[in-house]
This record gives C-alpha cells, structure tokens and sequence, in this order.
DNA sequence: CGTTTTTGACCTGCGC
DNA sequence: GCGCAGGTCAAAAACG
C-alpha cells in the first residue's frame, strides 16, 4: 500500500545469535535496531519534506559494508555537543526497501524544542492526518490502541513477516516483531532513560516482554509520520532517514505527551 | 560564516 | 602474529 513502513525495534545485549557476530566484532553495547520498511511510494512522496527528528544527527562516516550492496552510514547527535547517541544507517542486503537503523548510546540530554517540532510536525502532518487521528500526536492507552484496529494489524503483521523472511539476516536475527507504537515507545523510553541510571538489562526484559505481548497496529503512525526520500538513491536516504521521524514519533506521543510508565519486569 | 556532508586514512577488535 | 572488516577521525568541500 501507501508507503508503508515497519519499524522493528530490538536492543541487542550481550546475548546474541552466532549470525550477527559479524556486526558484533567491536565490543558488545547496547543498541537499540530499528527497521523501517520503506513503501514503494517512498519515492514519491519526495515532495513531503524533510523528515524531522527529535534530534539532529550529523553524519560522521560511511563505509561500505561486506556482503552487502549498500554501505552503512554513521551519525552522531548533534543536537548536544557532548552527547554520545549516535546511529547505524544500512539498508537490508537483501531487500532494498527495508531500512536498518542501529542506534548506539543513548542521549545525555532532553529532547530539544519539543513543542515546537510538535507544532511543525502537526502542520506538516495535518494535511495527510486530517483523515485520520493519530494516536501519535494523541496517544491513548495501551488499552485502548490494543483494540484499535486488529485487522490492520494482521495485514501490517503479515508484510512484516513477508520482509523480514525476505531478509536471510533478519530472520535469522530472532527479531521481535515489533507490532505496537506502545512497545516501541516504551522501548525507546527505557532506553531513553537508561543512560542516566544505567540500567539496560530492563531494557532487555520489558522490551521483550512488550514486543511479544503487545500486537498492535500503528501503520496509521507509520503512514502519517513519514516523510519518505526518494528512493532512487540509497545515500539520499541515508542522509534523509525517515526512519528517524517515524522513530521519533512514537518517543514525542508517549515520552512527552502522555508519558508512558515504563513497564517493569 | 557556521554547520553539515563527503571521503580517505587510521585505529581497533576479532578470527584464523 | 597477521589480515580483514568495522568504526572513527579529521580535513576539505558543499550548502544554507
């Protein structure tokens, strides 16, 4: 359909698959992968603007990564002069409309202007959004989003499955699929607030527990806050990363606006 | 003019 | 110990 895009989210800790080894060579951190499946429409809806975010990442590096066709981009937050956050931009190797975004570290400071890219969000977003209420900007209950739409979640499950078998390293890589904007949230919450108590193993446990337990579908978030870059061009979206708008949606809905428990183990 | 991107070189960790 | 590959640095260029 429209631009339709799956984030997954899974922190990888000091457990891990003999597969991924490969990208684990360095020292095991904490990383939080994020994939975004990037509709075909990705394209063409160039003309929606540049994909905001929370933070700005300024890019560092890039390099081209074995085995696959596309090189993986490195980005530093550059909202903060001394924050360490920073992200892995590469593309699957075997399915190009599927973005993997690897972020490491975490932020050392608040979320800047909120409410003004709160505001500037909404006005971009308004005009697609008008049909439909997003839970984004709104986010309701846990509860409730469990009932929203079951059925779409089942479609957005499926496309998932499909790209994710699609991938050799995906599946192979014990992904939690991640099906509900709360997971994600609360995810990036925890996250979020690791870096100041240090605490990761949380993470792990409720990420899990979140992402198994929580079905749900935000392909209205997915569709609304994403501001896709054509895709003709691999660095275009690199540079562009609508993952980041779509990653950063969850956090300002549940992390400002409402502020969502985090959910201990 | 300041910030970001690009890109080659260098450093570090891991497997053999 | 060596080689390979990933990750980072830093200078130059580009852009707003």
């Amino acid at each position: 359909m429209d631009a339709s895009i799956s984030p997954k989210l899974e922190t990888e800790g000091a457990e891990l698959n003999p597969e991924t080894q490969a990208s684990k060579r360095r020292k095991v951190v904490e990383k939080t992968v994020v994939r975004v499946r990037i509709g075909e429409n990705a394209g063409k809806l160039k003309n929606e603007g540049p994909p905001s975010d929370l933070w700005s990442w300024r890019k560092y590096g890039q390099k081209p990564i074995k085995g696959s066709p596309h090189p993986r981009g490195y980005y530093r937050c550059s909202t903060s002069k001394g924050c360490s956050a920073k992200k892995q931009v590469e593309r699957c190797r075997t399915d190009a409309s599927v973005l993997i975004i690897t972020y490491t570290s975490t932020h050392n400071h608040p979320c800047p202007d909120l409410q003004n890219i709160n505001l500037t969000k909404q006005s971009k977003e308004s005009l697609q959004t008008q049909a439909t209420e997003t839970e984004e900007d709104h986010p309701t209950s846990p509860k409730q989003q469990e009932e929203t739409q079951p059925q779409e979640e089942e479609k957005q499950n499926q496309s998932i499955m499909n790209m994710t078998t699609s991938d050799e390293d995906v599946s192979k890589d014990h992904f939690h699929y991640l099906q509900s904007p709360i997971s994600c949230t609360q995810d990036i919450m925890i996250n979020q607030e690791d870096p100041f108590s240090g605490n990761l193993e949380k993470t792990h446990e409720s990420l899990n527990l979140l992402l198994d337990e929580e079905p749900l579908s935000y392909q209205n978030l997915m569709t609304l806050s994403t501001p896709k870059s054509e895709e003709n061009d691999f660095f275009d979206e690199l540079e562009e990363l609508p993952t980041s708008s779509v990653f950063t949606s969850f956090m300002r809905s549940s992390l400002f606006d409402e502020g969502i428990p985090v959910v201990p183990s």
